[in-house]
DNA sequence: ACGATATGATCTATAAATGGATCATAAATA
DNA sequence: TATTTATGATCCATTTATAGATCATATCGT
């Protein structure tokens, strides 16, 4: 009784997805690496490939960063060993946010 | 005949969806929204929610981009408008590549 | 221009993600 | 501390993504 996923996306989130496959083919082109070679490397296949350098926001997180990774877009800017830090200090910063939201602050704060 | 998705991650990639995972709780929780707030704006479900600021690597592209709109995370540090014109530059960019690649140079070139 | 090959698209079966409900626990506020 | 509520986790039914094969076309190298 599954709803079907997201119907519509947000323009920044749309683009945003289709700015990431734009990155990932422009890397795999320029190292001259084929669909087919990246697809072997990541253990995906050919046409996930394709769907992900289109911008397809139904593929999952995990193969589009995978593939990423393989032709070297850098994530969030970041080197592999500066997005560790990253994390790891992302990781701090959480453990000092509240747990729990409480919902009664019912003024929205959207304004950003 | 699907094999099952692929099976190991790069660390880089594992890290990536984590830490943008918590940049979506922080900001979230900084804006004050439950998670069950987020999840009704995103047309998506609470459980979705909880596993994208886990940096599950199984889920939708376009629910983690969408989720990330909605508590105002920047994706690659880009503000709508300019995020909307990296897009545009990257299409030129992508015309002016081959369409093609190769795969003659078998030197694979993973230098980076 | 020709031949070889990469890309793009479509189809089917299967694996996996998702929604929705529910339960237990943790955590915030009065 | 008590009470209320958010969070985290699990289960099942259903939708959806994915692999793999195949075909048509575009594009590259010769």
């Amino acid at each position: 009784m599954a709803k079907p996923v997201i119907r519509s996306y947000s323009r920044y989130a749309r683009e945003a997805a289709e700015l990431l496959g734009h990155m990932i083919r422009t890397a795999r082109t320029e190292r001259a690496l084929t669909v087919a070679d990246v697809a072997e490397r990541a253990g995906t296949s050919r046409g996930l490939v394709h769907r992900i350098e289109k911008g397809d926001m139904g593929c999952s997180i995990g193969a589009a960063f995978e593939v990423a990774a393989i032709v070297g877009v850098r994530l969030f800017e970041a080197e592999p060993a500066t997005l560790t830090r990253h994390l790891a200090m992302s990781r701090d910063t959480l453990s000092l946010l509240p747990k729990a939201v409480r919902a009664g602050t019912k003024a929205v704060k959207d304004d950003f």
